[in-house]
Order: structure tokens, then C-alpha cells, then sequence
DNA sequence: GAGGAATCGG
DNA sequence: CCGATTCCTC
């Protein structure tokens, strides 16, 4: 048998700020491919300098000026790139790669959608609602052995949030939006990885929000973070886990890293 | 005889943004009197402890938000105070306090002024010039010994500013504001102490733009702070010195602190 | 060039 | 709350 890979997901709120944990997290971890989100620069100004120096030589980049932003960083040859404009509105929510296995990793960044659940008055979070739909008609077209990592800004199960009740009316955790995330999920023979090793009602959370000064007092938490695997896939995954510590580190994002190894 | 009395003036452009360097200055200089222009700060927010536990704990301010702002910190008493609006607009240029000797501290921040020379395209100059005449009625009607400091935003004479040819066209040393200076200089018996102990066409300069990578490179400075005193207060002056290697402190104000010392 | 604030998106 | 950007002033 062969040694297991180790994929891991981020959203890194900005990768140049973060540098420092970012390259922390690669020596310590030592994962064989990164995902982030919100790397929130351009391809030119990306540092890949600081990631090829760590040995994460195969990189695809689909960023932006300011705003989202996704990268896909490897130890192992990427053979293939996409970057899907599901809504063709310019905005960098995607990059795709297949590995030598033949499977494929999806990097995905779906938008927050604002503050308020309503289409009608917030425009943003009819954005996100119909993200999750142009994923959903891509996902019914899959057919290939695949990976499916990122942000999805969706809390989807009550134990993925720190109050079911008090968060039923926050976008993010909204019944509209967990009906529209689990039409995404039946498209195709997606596996939950992180529920799959961890199945609720376990605590599971990948985000904590900025705005409390301590983010494990009362430890207002929530699972926005994903990994999806399509059913070939998740049967080789062997490990499933959330570095919730750097949460605590210097500087630190507002997600925290989620990691699954697979014996491939 | 008493121990000299040692005044300084400086524009520090933020000190909240610069207290490290205000606190090793007074530690290491000891001024008596410290008059700051460009506080950039509201009365409340002014970090008074730090300086009264540096002895300072005679405080005068008058803030406002984001733009000018002047204060006098002290080790000796200050025993009154005015906040003159010359302009009746509202903006923060002007704190003065008497001391017990009687002598009075006019510490001001006169406006840049913009960039255009011309009242008629530029109301900035044109405030600049009103403010100088402002100023000018008040001088005229001044009668007790006093020292006036500050950011005046001229540099009147050739070996004020690096190059006299260069600068003539611009704000700071145009001759119509060096014009306007001359009539406030003449309005009363003042002295102006800089040139009182270093006489044109001695080089001095107090301030260095932000825009050249290392200021003492071509040394591009011109002299717009100022210390005057009306003649029974220079009759006391002993000795004057500018503090220049501030300038190279890490991150420094565009201006250093000039300082006079009085036998009183 | 540098600081501060406002703005946007999270 | 946080980061990035834009605008303004000096």
C-alpha cells in the first residue's frame, strides 16, 4: 500500500496576510495538496515563490483584484485545469485540476450571500442561491471520480452550528439554503466526508466569527467548510479531520483548515 | 540662577500613530514644555496617561477628529488657557497656556495650504493667507511676553529651504505667503529665535516630505516650524537647537522637534 | 509616501 | 471584527 494523501481545504482570508501561518500550517502539516479561498489577489501577485520554496510546485491560481480568489497548491503533478464562471459574472469562485490518479479535485468558494435571507430585498443572497443551483446542474453532469473542497458558506445539520434555533434565520443556516445545498448533494453520489467520519449530532465546526474577542468562550462556531466526495472517491478516504488550533494562531484566519486522507 | 526652562515644539502628524517615538523623545530630551501640532486625535482619546507618567502632567489640549489638532504637555504648572478659532470654523489649530512667570505659549498649526499657489483656483491658499491675517490682528494687539510655536507652513527665507529657485512656486515659500508672514512678523516685536541663533544663510530646516526614499540624500528640507518671541521673552533665550536625527527614527513624523531654552 | 477614515465584502 | 481599497490631506 502506498502512502496516504493528504488534501487539506482553507479559506486563508487573503494569502499574502496570512504568509506566515499559511507557510506554519505547510511544514507542520505537511499535507501532499492545499486548497484555499479568498486568496483575494491576482494571479501575478501570488506568492508562489513561499509555496514552490515548501515544495508545493504544481499550482493553479484563479484570482481576482480584492475580492475571493482560489489556488490549488500540490507536491504531486496537477494535469489538468478548469475555471468554471458558473454565473459568468467575472467572479473567481473556481479552479478544478485532475491528479494522475484520475481523480479530480474542485476548489469551490461559493458566495456568503449577505445578511439578509431574503431574494427579494438582498440581491446577494439570490446570488448564492443561484450558485448552489448552476453547481447543481454541473454536479448532475459529473462522471468522473471526484473531490468536491471549499467554502461552501452553507452550515447545513443543526450539530454544524453552536444554535440551530438562534441561526435559523441567519443566512448561512437558513432552511432555504440547506434545501438548496442538499439538491447540490443528491445530484450526484456525493458522500459528506466530514459527516461521513464524524456523523452528527458530533460538534462539527470550521468557522468563528471575528466579532467575539475570544472565539472558544462560548464557542459560536460553524461548519461552512466542506469536502464532498463522489461515492468512488470516498471509499478510499481513511482520515477526516478539522485543525481547529489555528484558530488560536497569530493573525489567524477566520476558518480553519479541514483535511481528509485517502489511500490512493 | 534657575535651571533653564527647555520648550519644544513639534508636529508629530498622529500621536496616537507615534507615541513609541513622543515618549523616547521626552525621555531621552526632557523638555519642560512639549507644544504637539497634527495630534490628529479628539480630547478623549488623547493618550494623556502616557505622558503624565512621564512627568507630563500638565495637559492642555485641543483635538478634533482626523485632522489638526495641538497640545501642550508640561512638567510645570500652567495656570490658563484659550483655544483662539481665528477662523470661526471649527478647526483645532490654536491651544495657548500662561505660565507662572507670566509668560504665555501660543502653540499653532497655521493650514498647509494646499497645492496651487493661487487664491483664485485654490481656497486652500486663500485660508492659508486669511489665516496669516487672522493672526496678524491678534499680534497687533498682544501685550504680554509670549512665545509663539508651531507649524507656521512657511519657510520664509533663501536658506530656509533647499533650493530657493525650485521653491518659489511652491506653497510654503511663494512670496505672497512669505509676504503675509513678514506683516504678522511686524506686527509685533517678535524674534524669530531659529534665526536669532542660527542667522541666514545657515542652513535650517525642520521638515523632510515622506516622498523621497532617505531624506539625507539630497537633503530636500525646508524650515516650516517656528519658535518666535516677542523681545522681553527672546531677551531670556539661551540657546536653540533642532532635532534632527528624529527624522530617522522608525516611523517618523515629516517634521522634527525644534526647541529653544530660556534662563527664567 | 504616509496616516486616517469611509466603504465594501466577509 | 478584519482586510483591501479608495479618497483626502499633508
Amino acid at each position: 500500500m502506498t502512502t496516504p494523501l493528504k488534501i487539506v481545504s482553507w479559506n486563508i482570508n487573503s494569502v499574502r496576510f496570512r504568509l506566515d501561518i499559511v507557510e506554519t500550517f505547510l511544514r507542520d502539516m505537511a499535507p501532499d495538496i492545499l486548497c484555499l479561498q479568498e486568496t483575494k489577489v491576482v494571479d501575478q501577485d501570488f506568492p508562489t515563490d513561499s509555496f514552490r520554496a515548501l515544495g508545493y510546485t504544481h499550482i493553479m491560481l484563479h484570482g481576482q483584484k480584492m475580492h475571493h480568489g482560489v489556488a490549488i497548491l500540490s507536491k504531486v503533478p496537477l494535469v489538468e485545469d478548469d475555471r468554471f464562471d458558473w454565473q459568468a459574472n467575472q467572479e473567481a469562485r473556481h479552479v478544478g485540476v485532475r491528479l494522475e490518479s484520475g481523480m479530480r479535485i474542485e476548489n469551490v468558494y461559493v458566495p456568503a450571500g449577505g445578511d439578509v435571507p431574503d431574494r427579494a430585498v438582498n440581491p446577494k443572497f439570490g446570488q448564492k442561491l443561484d450558485f448552489l443551483e448552476r453547481m447543481t446542474q454541473w454536479s448532475q453532469g459529473l462522471t468522473v471520480p471526484t473531490l468536491l473542497v471549499g467554502d461552501l458558506n452553507i452550515a447545513p445539520l443543526e450539530s454544524d452550528v453552536w444554535s440551530h434555533k438562534q441561526l435559523l434565520k441567519t443566512v448561512s443556516h437558513t432552511p432555504v439554503e440547506v434545501a438548496a445545498m442538499d439538491r447540490l448533494k443528491a445530484s450526484n453520489s456525493w458522500v459528506d466526508l466530514g459527516r461521513h467520519f464524524f456523523p452528527a449530532p458530533a460538534r462539527l465546526h470550521t468557522w468563528w466569527s471575528y466579532r467575539s474577542v475570544d472565539w472558544t468562550v462560548n464557542d459560536r462556531g460553524r461548519r461552512l467548510d466542506h469536502m464532498w466526495a463522489t461515492a468512488d472517491v470516498a471509499a478510499k478516504a481513511t482520515r477526516h479531520h478539522v485543525y481547529e488550533e489555528c484558530r488560536s494562531w497569530l493573525k489567524p484566519s477566520d476558518h480553519v483548515p479541514i483535511m481528509t486522507e485517502f489511500a490512493i
